[in-house]
DNA sequence: CTGTGTGCAAACTCTTTGCATAAGT
DNA sequence: ACTTATGCAAAGAGTTTGCACACAG
């Protein structure tokens, strides 16, 4: 079962253009084992060191670019002074714990937009974000 | 016409509960004197020693702090890795052009969410940001 | 074999902090 | 005078980079 997962991830990793080494292949399926995944740089690496992965911070920082640049992955910008990537690309929105700093994604289809202006002169939309900030209710 | 903005900023630092020192004076001035604006602490350290005003780098950071925490302006995440500072505090959204990192006022009024998810249990909606990302049009 | 990826440590950027000096009340 | 703010320089976090070694094709 172990090695099927490999030979997908390695599929996965070579259709999006990227040498399906052993770290690759180990924090890909870190990262997309259990679905949707908010995470910060810090967060992977310990995880893979604990699974059993010696890869380096370095890697860890390098590897989930790369991850970005081919789609795989997105950058959540949620936090000035921390990194968050989302192993979910589609088109959804976060909840943002303050304090814990937790990001959830927001049930989705509930929420809708209307009415977005229209871009400047030149320019299109990239992407719209929407971070719904939380905190705990006092009591 | 100097003096008596200085005044008013002085009685304004006052009621956040902040000493009118130079610097604050100064700064608070540069932020708020050509209406909403968005800056890094880099450009308004650069701005101010520009302008005469030979406030430290540290200070910068501190003073924007301290103004935040009063509630004069906002922090803005936009980009990881960069904080940037809003000086208008009232409910709105932005545009962030990649490439140049600018940010832009959304033209109020026209966007509208609707459904917003309800918070989980015990959690409270501190604040929705939507961030619409632009990007240079293929011509 | 050849080229790309990895690990380490050093460098870099942005931000915060400690402490002596200066300014506000 | 007494208290709080400022400036500087040093420290701290997060992130990137350069180069020798290792691995994939």
């Amino acid at each position: 079962m172990h090695a099927l997962t490999d030979m997908d991830m390695e599929e996965r990793l070579r259709r999006s253009g990227l040498r399906p080494t052993r770290q690759r292949i180990a924090l890909a399926e870190l990262i997309f084992a259990k679905g949707d995944r908010h995470l910060t740089v810090e967060e992977l690496h310990e995880e893979a060191v604990t699974a059993g992965v010696p890869v380096s911070l370095a890697t860890v920082y390098n590897t989930l670019h790369q991850f970005t640049d081919a789609g795989m992955i997105r950058v959540l910008a949620v936090e000035s002074n921390r990194t968050y990537f989302d192993t979910n690309t589609s088109d959804h929105h976060h909840f943002f714990v303050e304090g814990s700093n937790e990001v959830l994604d927001l049930p989705h289809g509930d929420l809708t937009i209307a009415n977005l202006p229209t871009p400047p002169e030149g320019m299109e939309i990239a992407h719209v974000d929407v971070i719904v900030r939380l905190r705990r209710k006092a009591h």
